[in-house]
DNA sequence: TTGTAGGCGTTATCAG
DNA sequence: CTGATAACGCCTACAA
């Protein structure tokens, strides 16, 4: 035997497939009995209505896709919790594609997205130094999208991030304030907003604490393991900074181990303090300062952008930036 | 301008719409200019085959479900990505629920999965102190899952665990052979599959040490921070154990902080091992030794397993156990 | 190689 | 309150 239709049950109680369908919907008038009736025979024969039909029927699908580059990365399993959360309680199920911070993943998912079976994409995103016409699909195909922590300049869209300059400024502005006087800036690609704009803070907090902003001490690093190592001790050793500012978690997580390689004492020889959403900070060897960003309400709030502009039926988010902050915590990685 | 249909891109190219769906089809013959033509138009168009009309007439939907307790939480995120990755490579899409391990959350999940959704379900369970006869929507839908790390005992599909149990001998073997003579045991439940059997492997190998085992050293704990850390007191206190093996991650990190907060020192106070994924284990303070499993293995075996299910057309999942191996890494926290 | 036609399962509309 | 019907968009026999 296949799986029940709703034409099976309306033959299995004498009734038409329409009155069978109304059982199952909030509105259309139906008998109290009637309905009761073929609820309990659905449950017996396993009866539910069938998702594709309805979607193809009601044209929607009640899904949005949640676009991330990393997944094991507290800040973005924190974010997607706030959004499933958000969705759930919409009636919404969530699709999650892990780009693994390549662009051409990013690109096809987007590609795939566009079949229908999404109404609303939230995305951070990877690809900042390339083209992202691909986006054009979703404006084809009327579904809003909202970035969140990382987003496209050249797009338009709803954006949720944190305070990151104000942040950025603040952490820098604490290594200074506890001593340092040549903090370096490890970065993934300083181009791109986050890296920008979080440079940004830091230039501006060495420049008004009266010091010489130093190019080099702005460290490039890469996705790579080893190729950071290499570059951070390359850094360390030719660059002697006394202090870190780490703008993402994995910089400020390498830094740790490479301080715990060469014998380097956090924070009598470098102080470090990074951008992370670790909730073990404070059980580090030494617990680290951070920056924390309000990972789980950036992602309910992209959410309830999105879910606006749905229910509005709006075809694209407003072309706006929603700022939440961040908070700064010193442990014992950063002070004297 | 609505979105594109089949039937539009065909009055446009003056020709049927089997004509058009045979171009974005591999198999049906079709000549290669034409399919050139109309591939040409759609993307101009910006046509792309509605999913849910596709997956109606096929009658399937090439995603499949992922069921996890948790999300935040390295085991499942590296187990997941696992699990993605023989998704993506079998052309499936993956949608994740997350019960928070609320055993209602799962039933409610379940029972939503069963309305073809997916073809198939990859879970690591919540509830098992309950029923799980909301697992028969399943069945009743020909719809085939597997377990991973944790599974239902009364339920017969394939099981995808580590080597809990000789690991989690070898763990107590080694806090003993470094001097303990009273290991703790944390649980969060002892009667689940996974604390059950973690907990067997402790016991014999404080057994087969000449030790006496103290029923009183098996401390349960709950999901609740403050729990935890009450009932970590009450058993460090009143028991005084020398060593601590946590099954669970979490516990292990609330050993940690419960330390760090009394001032107990590990490992010469007190030694800790426990099961966990956590990247940075070498960086907390001191290192935590860990039972490492193979969590993206696992993800990977259990969904090789159902898309061998699935395409063999099968209702369920063999009734079998895979295991792999986990690996034990000596940190500072265990040793002398 | 291309076109015709019917149906996948559901639900809104209309009629009774 | 209930039933018949058509349509959502696509795909595959079958026919040409």
């Amino acid at each position: 035997m296949d799986t029940v239709n709703i034409k099976m049950l309306a033959e299995r109680l004498g009734l038409s497939t329409s009155t069978v369908s109304r059982a199952f919907r909030g509105n259309s008038d139906i008998s109290a009995k009637t309905k009761q009736r073929i609820l309990e025979a659905a449950a017996a024969m396993g009866y539910q209505p069938n998702l594709y039909a309805s979607n193809l029927r009601d044209r929607k699908s009640r899904t949005i896709a949640i676009i991330v580059p990393e997944f094991a990365n507290n800040f973005f399993s924190q974010a997607i919790h706030g959004i499933e959360k958000v969705a759930r309680s919409n009636g919404y199920h969530t699709l999650i594609y892990v780009t693994d911070d390549d662009y051409e993943r990013e690109a096809a998912f987007v590609a795939d997205i566009g079949n229908g079976r999404v109404e609303g994409v939230l995305m951070s995103v990877s690809g900042e130094e390339y083209q992202h016409g691909y986006l054009g699909v979703l404006a084809k195909r009327n579904i809003p999208f909202v970035f969140f922590d990382r987003y496209y300049d050249d797009v338009q869209a709803t954006r949720v991030t944190a305070n990151d300059y104000a942040s950025s400024y603040a952490a820098t502005r604490h290594l200074i304030d506890n001593g340092c006087t040549r903090v370096a800036y490890l970065v993934v690609n300083k181009h791109v907003s986050i890296g920008k704009i979080r440079l940004q803070g830091y230039l501006d907090a060495v420049r008004d604490a009266g010091q010489q902003p130093d190019d080099a001490l702005v460290v490039e690093c890469t996705n790579d393991r080893q190729e950071i190592e290499h570059r951070l001790r390359s850094a360390y050793y030719n660059l002697r900074p006394d202090g870190i500012f780490a703008s993402v978690e994995r910089l400020a997580i390498a830094a740790y181990r490479f301080c715990h390689q060469e014998g380097i004492a956090i924070p009598a020889d470098l102080k470090v303090i990074g951008f992370s959403s670790l909730e073990i900070a404070d059980l580090l060897n030494p617990g680290l300062s951070t920056v924390t960003q309000p990972a789980f309400d950036m992602g309910a709030t992209a959410a309830t952008v999105l879910f606006d502009a749905l229910a509005k039926g709006l075809k694209s988010t407003p072309d706006e930036h929603i700022t939440l902050e961040s908070i700064l915590i010193e442990r014992e990685s950063s002070v004297t």
